[in-house]
DNA sequence: CGAATCTCAGACGGACTGAAATGA
DNA sequence: CTCATTTCAGTCAGTCTGAGATTC
């Protein structure tokens, strides 16, 4: 049988949700492949840019921040305070929380990251001019913002 | 406090694959609720649209054609048998297998499906002009085949 | 008292792997 | 015996829910 059997049907290859779900099936996986080799997950760096943009705070607010469920944000803590990237103080004005500070490893790690996505937006990209990634950017921001 | 503890960062609101997985995140629910609506989801317009295209097939080359893992086809399928959609009938040439063809109640539904997902295409990128939807069907398919 | 926080254990559906059973 | 197919059981990562302890 020479009839490929893995042929896409053709009313989903041109629908724009299963375009959407492909590219973002592709960019999970040079997300998740690139911030291995740095030690890393996509978790960290969401709790890491969290901590540098709004400062230091309590583990449910880094949640909320990063839009990570409650509780995934402690394992995820926990390995970057095992990395040395944070770390865990009582609030003295209120002993329930644990208040989370970014360390100067973890800032560079975070400037590390940085560079490691950004490396990761080009290859994915890759195809598209200039131009067209300005516009690609754009739209997916309208249909987001509804 | 009237600081949102909910602003996603800013170094993510901007990148490329972080507007994807969101518009991604975004499409899979309005397709999975509207799909729900006519008692169906995604695995069957998937395997009633390749049996449409492609013809009858063992369960095997209908899971590699519509993308499915092999151990999914067998209770989606079940569940269009139920419905009526499909049926099993044994291969007569090779009695390991199962032939499964689309009932005319099958291709019925497939149509109801398609005027539904052509509903949900539309829903989505509302806020986008039809030159606008025709650019980024584009530069996605563009990305994807990169 | 009610409300919020941190932590752990377990549930839960989605997707993949392995292997038994069947038949050519 | 071999090979492909069908089917089921188990695994696995990702996500969410519930409960308990603590503190306000």
């Amino acid at each position: 049988m020479t009839t490929a059997d893995d042929a896409t049907p053709s009313r989903l290859r041109d629908k724009p949700t299963w375009l959407i779900s492909q590219v973002s099936t592709l960019a999970h996986r040079l997300l998740a492949d690139g911030l291995a080799t740095a030690g890393a997950r996509g978790y960290h760096y969401r709790l890491l840019a969290a901590l540098q943009e709004s400062g230091p705070g309590s583990q449910a607010q880094l949640g909320r921040r990063a839009g990570l469920d409650r509780s995934d944000v402690v394992a995820a803590l926990n390995e970057l305070a095992g990395q040395g990237y944070i770390t865990r103080s009582p609030d003295p004005g209120d002993r329930r929380r644990n208040i989370i500070t970014i360390t100067p490893a973890g800032r560079r790690q975070l400037a590390r990251l940085d560079e490691l996505l950004a490396e990761i937006q080009d290859e994915l990209l890759a195809p598209l001019s200039a131009s067209q990634r300005q516009q690609l950017i754009l739209l997916l921001s309208q249909v987001l913002d509804g």
